[in-house]
DNA sequence: TAAAATATATCACTTAGTGCAATAGTTTGC
DNA sequence: GCAAACTATTGCACTAAGTGATATATTTTA
């Protein structure tokens, strides 16, 4: 599971690092402004993955942090991540946000 | 008002220095461990201030991108981007979080 | 073993988040 | 200039995440 989804995710990025080549080549050319341009950048990487509880439970241990610090780190409640790691409630979009942001960058990413 | 601000967070950062590298110290001569490092790493930089629509709004179009993009970005809905502008809804902790850190950091910083 | 820190669990409540739809304003291209 | 496309504003109703408090395991540390 974790190996296809990899394989999937650089299959994708290399796609998108062409078309990153692309769309910068006509920028520099003139054909498409400073705001489009921007605004593809940021459309480029917003895959956010969901996550399981399971998953959660072992991103933060792996920070090595308590659930206390974890919250306080992403701004929000222990009650909230206790009921993410247990699968009560799902994280929001901005909390998975975060998340995705700290598997992907590491904890530093978001301090 | 930036001003005064900057200068708070200046004086801030250099304390914040200071104790860390009194903490790293501490670290390398074992008095404390691993983990209280990382936790007091996280700690350092947890202070998350408040936004007003109007700076939400300017946060934003200094990015150049449109609330739907913005949105994307945060992993949030248009609506709930709308509502922070208009003053309707406050956003939540972890949305403040990716504020905040948009506005240190910069835009990349959440890609 | 005792004490302290962490984690789990439940309950009731609040409010942010969401989707839709209708309108107004702004850019863009012809 | 006009029309089309995009962007933003507003209101409404609903859902579910977020929260706080508290009590109870569980684990860690002294």
């Amino acid at each position: 599971m974790t190996r296809r989804k990899q394989a999937v995710t650089r299959r994708k990025s290399r796609i998108i690092d062409e078309m990153h080549e692309t769309v910068r080549g006509l920028h520099e050319i003139g054909l498409i402004d400073k705001r489009r341009m921007s605004e593809f950048e940021a459309l480029c990487h917003l895959d956010v993955e969901e996550m399981t509880p399971r998953k959660i439970k072992s991103l933060r241990e792996k920070t090595h942090l308590s659930q206390a610090v974890f919250a306080a780190v992403l701004n929000t409640s222990v009650s909230s991540v206790q009921k993410w790691e247990i699968g009560d409630k799902k994280p929001s979009g901005p909390s998975l946000k975060l998340l995705n942001l700290i598997e992907r960058k590491g904890i530093e990413a978001v301090l």
